[in-house]
DNA sequence: TAACCGTGGCG
DNA sequence: TCGCCAAGGTT
């Protein structure tokens, strides 16, 4: 266990290997706006920095300000999401830059709390975006900080199964004192998660506090449980995914037939996303019934009508 | 709390 | 090949 004697040593350690080894990424550029933060933080949750790289650049180009998007359709949010994953984060985004437009005169605000109550920010993503943007003193905790911490101090392989409040104290005990410092020390134990102690094949040899970690001390003991892994083959989820790939390369209205039954040669080729998305929709094989059901969820969530106007409700 | 919500690359 | 995993949020 560290004692608090140790800990500008730590400090000083990991920040100093954030200097030679941090990626260059444009959301951390002195150009990026507070927005560009925003939305970088939302297309990071649960999705690889190299996925978000040209989607972030599109929407910066696109969507400058939270005024941009926020005089768009909301269908136009999902589709140009793209393939990021989770598009209901598209939708939320659209929802935040109203609601920045309406409460916060098209700003993005600097504290934690006015950041929490937008939507699709959740405790992660309102103290990265303060810390991040505008420098404040947070306890950002992500996947990679928790993996880090729960190795290096708490001397086990993966973190608890969900987010503790043991977990909080200790990130927060952790926290440098002095905001720019806590700025630097937050973004460096994330990037050292991302880099370095990585889930699957953590690189010790390349760890800048490899002679004070207590999981390596240890002996690298296995995990304690095994993680649940998602679900996908066979779900809604992956029907979703496949129903609304349709919707969102289609340009008109959508027959709802297509959707529930196939395949139906459309005389399309075999060219084009569209022609592409109906095919793996296709080849899934869902039934109709499970068709129907993930159709009638992005319909509920207001993806299916946003993305296609005009799509005819299932019965 | 636990289940649900996409997608694609990698070990 | 295939399960695991990725800067989480919401219900």
């Amino acid at each position: 266990m560290f004692s608090r004697r140790d800990l500008p040593a730590l400090h000083r350690s990991v920040i100093e290997w954030f200097d030679t080894a941090a990626r260059d990424l444009p959301w951390r550029s002195p150009d990026r706006s507070a927005w560009g933060v925003l939305v970088s933080e939302v297309m990071l949750q649960q999705t690889p920095v190299v996925r978000v790289l040209p989607v972030w650049a599109e929407w910066m180009a696109r969507w400058p300000s939270p005024a941009d998007l926020a005089a768009a359709a909301p269908g136009e949010a999902v589709r140009h999401w793209g393939r990021l994953g989770y598009p209901r984060r598209a939708l939320r985004l659209h929802a935040a830059a109203v609601a920045l437009v309406d409460r916060h005169g098209g700003a993005v605000p600097g504290t934690y709390g006015e950041l929490l109550a937008l939507p699709g920010v959740g405790s992660y993503t309102a103290a990265a975006v303060a810390a991040f943007a505008f420098g404040q003193r947070e306890n950002v905790v992500d996947t990679n900080i928790r993996r880090v911490h729960a190795r290096a101090v708490t001397g086990t392989a993966l973190p608890a199964r969900s987010l503790t409040a043991a977990e909080m104290r200790l990130a927060a005990d952790l926290l440098p004192a002095e905001p720019a410092e806590s700025v630097r020390w937050n973004a460096a134990v994330m990037e050292l998660g991302a880099l370095v102690c990585t889930a699957r094949s953590p690189q010790c040899g390349q760890c800048p506090v490899r002679a004070a970690c207590a999981w390596l001390a240890a002996g690298r003991p296995a995990p304690e449980y095994v993680p649940k892994g998602q679900a996908w083959a066979g779900t809604d989820r992956q029907v979703r995914g496949a129903v609304l790939a349709v919707l969102r390369e289609a340009e008109g209205p959508v027959v709802r037939d297509v959707l529930l039954s196939g395949p139906i040669d459309l005389g399309l080729g075999g060219e084009g996303r569209l022609s592409a998305a109906l095919s793996r929709l296709h080849r899934l094989g869902a039934p109709e019934e499970q068709r129907g059901r993930a159709l009638a969820g992005l319909l509920d969530d207001g993806l299916a009508e946003e993305t296609a106007a005009g799509i005819q409700l299932p019965a």
